[in-house]
DNA sequence: ACAAAAACCGACCGACCGGTCCAGAACCAC
DNA sequence: GTGGTTCTGGACCGGTCGGTCGGTTTTTGT
């Protein structure tokens, strides 16, 4: 009562937010491996090196994990692209740069990348819901990008919502065989992406 | 001895291969829509008015019928690869009848994709080599074509494998929205998606 | 008509599931 | 020290898991 407790009571020490996110991170990577239904709660533990107790203290419940997993990529895309609308620009510059914030994120968090795109209809009830709306705002900005961009002409006449969802799978679709570590860095996938969706593959000479 | 049997002792009757086929398609919608461990085997008795002894009669094990579901995709797909293949012509066109051919496939099959797409890390054993193997033999055909494009000029000079993934993710993609009954076939998506992939979406007055 | 084969059922199995609970250990302010 | 809070382990819970098995019904061949 005397003390801050923003609204919900899940006012914790620092501390305790900190090892929580370290969990969440841990077992994303086991998620991602094995699948979320696959992995049983000892798993977890033992990746965390925890017992029952302790890291039920610290979530609380399997699917309030997977939850955290999904805020932490959704926080992340969503604060890409906020940065890129607030940054502004021609349309074929605003989607490039939407490009190399998806891929950065993908290529940052590639297992929990994983476990968004794969275990998001194993969330139920509100948690579905509010992880629904925030994924279509996300693709409803990238369709006004589009759609801005055929109406100043610098597109030509295509279907935002079609090109969206090509230009979402193409980059989405990354999270198979984009890895920290590897060879390839996002801003290295991300500029022959945008190279080819702005002027597509065939040679300038043609056409 | 005297009739018939391919090779190996898996030979049955054609209703029994019949029976077994419709089973196999549809536990694939319950799996699309649950999830492959998600799903119990009681729920596909259930969804197959079967007993567990007369699923088991036909299906050797829940894996086994997972890989039945995979093989009906991946059986497709190849069969559709092949037909392009023997058809020849310009890199562009038979890109452009590669993308007709799978995404006429997701829309036919939209659940067996699903599964195919998302439960295919469980598969164990032989059957996953063997799946493996097919699917890196289509990615395989499709960076060939880019590279033939790019060695006869018609393609600007791109990098065949990184591109050969944009195209397969802005396809491949497309199982989550392209469904049989909607407005939109698979050729209606399948020409813009090549047309984008070719073009680009910059006004062809532009660059 | 009748026996063999195919199709089918559901009780049953051991293992493991996600989750609870509580007693004790570690850490804190004082 | 001391009393309270946070943190931790693991025994334990009812329920469900994938899979088996013995036996019954239905179909088939002759």
């Amino acid at each position: 009562m005397t003390t801050e407790s923003t609204s919900t009571d899940s006012a914790r020490t620092s501390k305790w937010e900190l090892r929580r996110q370290t969990i969440i991170d841990t077992s994303a990577r086991v998620f991602a491996r094995q699948g979320y239904h696959a992995t049983g709660i000892m798993e977890l533990c033992a990746a965390n090196d925890l017992g029952k107790g302790a890291l039920y203290h610290y979530i609380g419940s399997k699917e309030e994990l997977l939850a955290g997993i999904h805020d932490r990529v959704m926080d992340e895309v969503m604060l890409g692209a906020d940065r890129v609308a607030a940054t502004g620009g021609e349309a074929s510059q605003q989607l490039a740069m939407l490009g190399d914030e998806l891929l950065d994120v993908i290529h940052r968090y590639p297992d929990h990348v994983w476990v968004f795109l794969h275990e998001f209809p194993a969330l139920t009830g509100e948690r579905a819901e509010q992880f629904r709306v925030r994924r279509q705002r996300y693709e409803r900005q990238i369709e006004g990008v589009l759609r801005d961009g055929v109406k100043s002409g610098e597109f030509s006449d295509i279907d935002p919502w079609l090109t969206a969802r090509a230009w979402l799978g193409m980059h989405n679709y990354t999270y198979l065989w984009l890895k920290p570590g590897g060879r390839l860095t996002a801003r290295s996938v991300a500029k022959p992406f945008a190279d080819i969706f702005m002027r597509g593959l065939l040679a300038t000479d043609e056409r």
